[in-house]
RNA sequence: GGUCCGGUAGUUCAGUUGGUUAGAAUGCCAGCCUGUCACGCUGGAGGUCGUCGGUUCGAGCCCGAUCCGGAUCGCCA
C-alpha cells in the first residue's frame, strides 16, 4: 500500500502554458510503449490523455518499475511537464509530455476484458457487464459530464422563474392505467403494494392544490414496458406544473428555457418563437406526431386524383375510409433500385402496410409498378400532384389512414437517413399542439386518453365530448427535436364537473374513479387553480445534444433490453426470509 | 407476445459442398529494441465453435429444441 501523492493537475488539462512546471498527476495507464531503454506511456483520468517518459536519466530502481506498468494500472506520478520533440496534433495534450522522476503504483490490473478506447466496438453485453470499465472512457465521461451541465442548466433556469424543487414519493399508489407499474411489497402491511411512479403526475397536481403555483423536479421514474434504444425502465424526467397558466403561457416558458439551455451547452442561438404545427398538420405533411423538418419528403395525398379508379388498391382504401398518400425521392429513380424499392416494402410491413407502389419518373417513360392499370394521362396526372421531375422516385402507399401516415412517416425518414440527410448539427425544435384527446381503440371498442385523463379538452370544444369525442381536440403540446418526442405536457383539468364528464366518456364507473383517482378528486373539491405543465426526456435530451443514437450512452448504469441490471445481475430471487415476511408466495410454472 | 439479425480465442471477426490438427487481426506473455504515440522485430500461450438433442462413417457448418444478446412491431395513459 502507499500513500496518496496530491495532484496538482489533471492529464487532460497540461499544455505549452505547464512546460518546465514539476506536476503531479493521477490516473490510469491507458498504454504503454517499451522502446527497451525508453518507455512511454499515456496516463489517462477523467479529463484526458497525457504521455509521460521514462529515460536513462532516472534511477535504474525507478525505470525497473516503470518497465512492470501495464494497462489499467492506477499510479500516480511526480514529473516535469518538456516540450515534446514530435508533437502528436492527434492528441489534446500532445504538445508536451512528463518526464516522470517519482512513481507510486496504486494498484495493479488484470488485462480488462473491454478495451477502454473511445472507438472499440465491443459487444453492448460486455460493456453493461463492465459498466465500470467503459465508464473509464474519456467519451463516456464526458457525456456523464454533458448531462450533469444539462441538469445544472435547468435546475438555473426554473430556478430564475421562481420554480421550487420539489422532491414526490417514490412508494405510491398504483394506477392501473397507462404504463405497468413496478411493484414494491408492503411488509408492514402484507399483502399490499406500493408502486413506483411512471411520473410524478398526480403529485405535481396536489403541489398546485396546495398553492405552490410553480413546481419541478429532476424525478426518477418508472416503467414495467418492454425496452428500446430511447426506453429504459426506470429514466429522469425534467418535470414541471405552473398555476394560473394556458397553453400559451407554458410554451414561452418552456421556449425560453431551450434558448438558454442551447446557448449554455450547445453554444447555439435558438430563435424563437418555435414553429408549431397543428397535430393534424403534422401527421398530413410528416405522417409523425413528431415530424423530423430538416429534410423535405413531405407526404402528399392523392384521394382526390384517383377517387374514380377502378384500381383495386386505390378503390378499396378509399372506399373503406382510408387514404392514399405518397411521397416524392427527388433524383430518387436512379438511387433505388428494384432491391431497394423490395427492401422498403419489406420494411413498412410490420406498420401493417400490404405493399408499396412506386412510381420512376423518366425523360420519355414513366416506369412504375402500376402502369399497366392507368392510362398515360393519368399516371402524369398523378406525378404532377407530386411536382415529379425526371428522375423522381414516388412511393405510395393505400390503406387505413394510420398504416399510411406510420409506413410513410417511417420511409421518409428511413430514406433520409440513407441519403444521408440526417445532419447531426441542425436542431429542429419545434411544437406540436392540438392533439385529439381521446383515441377510439378498436379492439375494446372504447375511447381512450391520448394524454392522460386529466388533460383538459379545447374550451370550444367541449360540446363534442358527448356527441363526437373523437373530434374534441386537448390543451396538449409536445416539444419534439430532430423528430424524437423531447417532452409533452398540458393544461390540466381543474373543474371537477368537466372531469366527470370526462370519466363518462371514457366510460370510467363512479366506483372505478374513487378508487383510482378518489385522493385527486377530493383534493379539487376544496379550491384549484387552473394550472398545466410539461415534462422532459431527460435522457433522451442528453442523447439527441450529445449526437448519441441510445439513451445507454448518457446514463451510467442502464439496463440491457431485457431489463437486467448487468453489473449486477438485478433482478434476483428474493430469499425465503424475505417472502416470508412479506406473506409472498412464489409459483412460477416451469 | 410477434418478426428479423447475431452467438467461433480475452476482444472483433473469417471459416468454401459436411471431411486431416478450427484460422486472421488485435490483446496477452517472453526476448530484443532510446523518440514512440495503432511503436517495431522474433517467439509463445490462448478454443466445451452458447447449450442440449438429432441426421451422418464424419457436424463450427444440416435439422429440431433451448438459452443469451441486439433491432423492431405490439406495448410505452
Amino acid at each position: 500500500m502507499n500513500d496518496v501523492i496530491k495532484r496538482t493537475h489533471m492529464c487532460g488539462t497540461l499544455n505549452k502554458n505547464n512546460i518546465n512546471e514539476a506536476v503531479v498527476l493521477n490516473g490510469w495507464i491507458q498504454k504503454r510503449r517499451n522502446l527497451g531503454g525508453l518507455i512511454f506511456c499515456d496516463l489517462r483520468d477523467r479529463t484526458g490523455l497525457v504521455q509521460i517518459v521514462f529515460n536513462d536519466t532516472i534511477p535504474e530502481e525507478l525505470f525497473q518499475k516503470a518497465d512492470k506498468l501495464r494497462s489499467e494500472y492506477v499510479v500516480g506520478i511526480k514529473g516535469i511537464v518538456k516540450e515534446r520533440q514530435s508533437k502528436n496534433t492527434e492528441m489534446a495534450t500532445g504538445e508536451v509530455e512528463v518526464f516522470v522522476n517519482e512513481l507510486v503504483i496504486y494498484s495493479e490490473a488484470e488485462t480488462p476484458p473491454i478495451y477502454i478506447k473511445d472507438d472499440d466496438d465491443v459487444s453492448e453485453n460486455l460493456r453493461l457487464k463492465y459498466r465500470y470499465l467503459d465508464l473509464r472512457k474519456v467519451k463516456m465521461q464526458r457525456n456523464l459530464a454533458f448531462r450533469h451541465q444539462i441538469v445544472k442548466s435547468a435546475r438555473e433556469f426554473f430556478d430564475s422563474e421562481g420554480f421550487t424543487e420539489i422532491e414526490t414519493p417514490i412508494l405510491c399508489k398504483p394506477t392501473p392505467e397507462g404504463a405497468r407499474d413496478y411493484l414494491v411489497p408492503s411488509r408492514v402491511n402484507k399483502g399490499q403494494f406500493y408502486a413506483l411512479p411512471q411520473s410524478p403526475q398526480l403529485f405535481k397536481q396536489l403541489l398546485m392544490v396546495s398553492g405552490t403555483d410553480r413546481y419541478y423536479q429532476i424525478a426518477k421514474c418508472f416503467r414495467d414496458e418492454d425496452l428500446r434504444a430511447d426506453r429504459q425502465p426506470e429514466f429522469t424526467q425534467i418535470d414541471l406544473e405552473m398555476s394560473f397558466v394556458n397553453v400559451n403561457d407554458v410554451i414561452e416558458v418552456q421556449e425560453k428555457f431551450m434558448k438558454k439551455l442551447f446557448a449554455d451547452v450547445m453554444n447555439t442561438e435558438i430563435r424563437l418563437p418555435l414553429p408549431r404545427y397543428s397535430y393534424k398538420e403534422a401527421m398530413t405533411r410528416f405522417g409523425s406526431d413528431k415530424p423530423d423538418t430538416r429534410f423535405g419528403f413531405e407526404l402528399i395525398s392523392l384521394n382526390d386524383t384517383v377517387r374514380d379508379s377502378e384500381f383495386k388498391i386505390f378503390k378499396d382504401a378509399l372506399d373503406s375510409g382510408g387514404d392514399v398518400r405518397g411521397i416524392k425521392i427527388d433524383g430518387g429513380a436512379e438511387k433505388f433500385s428494384r432491391k431497394d424499392i423490395d427492401k422498403l416494402q419489406e420494411s413498412i410491413k410490420h406498420y401493417g402496410a400490404k405493399g408499396l407502389i412506386w412510381i420512376k419518373t423518366g425523360d420519355s417513360e414513366t416506369t412504375s409498378s402500376i402502369n399497366k392499370f392507368f392510362t398515360p394521362d393519368k399516371m402524369k396526372e398523378i406525378t404532377d400532384v407530386f411536382g415529379g421531375k425526371p428522375g423522381d422516385l414516388i412511393l405510395i402507399v393505400a390503406d387505413k389512414a394510420k398504416i399510411v401516415f406510420d409506413s410513410l412517416g417511417f420511409l421518409r425518414r428511413d430514406i433520409a437517413g440513407k441519403l444521408g440527410l440526417l445532419d447531426d448539427k441542425t436542431y429542429d425544435l419545434l411544437w406540436v399542439v392540438d392533439f385529439p384527446l381521446f383515441e377510439y381503440d378498436e379492439e375494446i371498442g372504447e375511447f381512450s386518453p391520448v394524454h392522460h385523463p386529466f388533460t383538459s379538452p379545447r374550451l370550444e370544444d367541449v360540446d363534442l365530448l358527448e356527441s363526437e369525442p373523437g373530434k374534441v381536440r386537448a390543451n396538449a403540446y409536445d416539444i419534439v427535436l430532430n423528430g424524437v418526442e423531447l417532452g409533452g405536457g398540458s393544461i390540466r383539468i381543474h373543474d371537477s364537473k368537466l372531469q366527470k364528464k370526462m370519466f363518462e366518456v371514457l366510460g370510467l364507473s363512479d366506483e372505478t374513479v374513487q378508487s383510482k383517482f378518489g385522493f385527486l378528486l377530493e383534493a379539487f373539491r376544496y379550491g384549484t387553480p387552473p394550472h398545466g405543465g410539461i415534462a422532459y426526456g431527460l435522457d433522451r435530451l442528453v442523447m439527441l445534444l450529445s449526437g448519441e443514437h441510445s439513451i445507454r450512452e448518457v446514463m451510467a448504469f442502464p439496463k440491457n433490453q431485457a431489463a437486467v441490471d448487468m453489473v449486477s445481475n438485478a433482478p434476483s430471487a428474493a430469499t425465503e426470509e424475505q417472502l416470508e415476511e412479506l406473506g409472498i408466495k412464489i409459483s412460477i410454472e416451469e
